[in-house]
DNA sequence: ACAACGTGGTTATCACACGAGCAACGGAAT
DNA sequence: ATTCCGTTGCTCGTGTGATAACCACGTTGT
């Protein structure tokens, strides 16, 4: 019950390019090196990224990674799915596969509701209100 | 990022126990029969739900399990903790292990709401609750 | 053209921890 | 002695986190 590394090092690079200048294309080692990420482990992580249509990427010299997307179109549930896949607290979840108790349960009902809320909280939050907001603190922090 | 089957079979159990009449006594087979766990897995979710003071346990001939509080007085999050321990979502929200970033990471504020609305709903359901529920669910299927 | 170089892309592999489950033995109550 | 539960240790499979080797592509200099 707690999302991965991969997860969570996915939102800190997102964050990070939606902080660089509109369409600057960045090196991987300089995501890893301001987000303590090493190069073969974000290259794993980058990738589910770019197929979920969040980053893109370009090869050669002055290659690099860039959002493919306006900050405040990007949410933390699809960066979370990028990664993980269908956010799902219970097995019996799973859309198709009901458990047979489905009909009946009453605790597969408090699963749902507490999975929406999860949902619903990382689908408030995109990308650019994470990027004002971190501004702000760290502004108030001095 | 799912709950463990541990915790599913302890929620099913406690909702089993919370329906027979007050202070029955249970055995261990009847519980696997009716709820679909073996003997030897049931044995290991039962100790943390003992230890945790929401089941009692009785050796010998005529033992077995009963539930050691009302119903009413037992939440799902009891039982989720009992199994998993404290709830969650990102390592950065064990209390005292606060990373660096803490101060200013605004996604860290994210997965603390977002955990904040799971504990709620966890809490919101007792098991006095959901029996009645389920009672409810089967009435209305025939 | 084309070769060299500098990027990201793909794939395989690894150690390790954890989840899920099993079984044997020990201990208490009757 | 019997019938229960309690404790412990084990297996087995899968997923996480991480590394590395090699491949494919773009750019640039000649």
């Amino acid at each position: 019950m707690v999302i991965t590394r991969a997860t969570e090092y996915a939102i800190r690079t997102v964050v990070f390019l939606a902080q660089q200048p509109k369409d600057e294309i960045v090196l991987k080692k300089d995501i890893c090196r301001t987000q303590d990420v090493t190069p073969a482990f974000l290259t794993k992580i980058l990738q589910p990224l770019i197929k979920a249509g969040i980053v893109n990427s370009q090869r050669g010299v002055g290659g690099g990674f860039l959002l493919a997307k306006d900050p405040d179109e990007i949410t933390l549930l699809d960066i979370f799915q990028a990664e993980e896949g269908q956010l799902k607290l219970n097995y019996c979840l799973i859309d198709g596969d009901a458990c047979h108790r489905d009909s009946y349960c009453s605790v597969h009902e408090v699963w749902h509701e507490a999975q929406n809320k999860m949902i619903q909280v990382l689908t408030k939050y995109n990308i650019a209100e994470l990027v004002r907001r971190e501004k702000e603190n760290l502004k108030n922090r001095n």
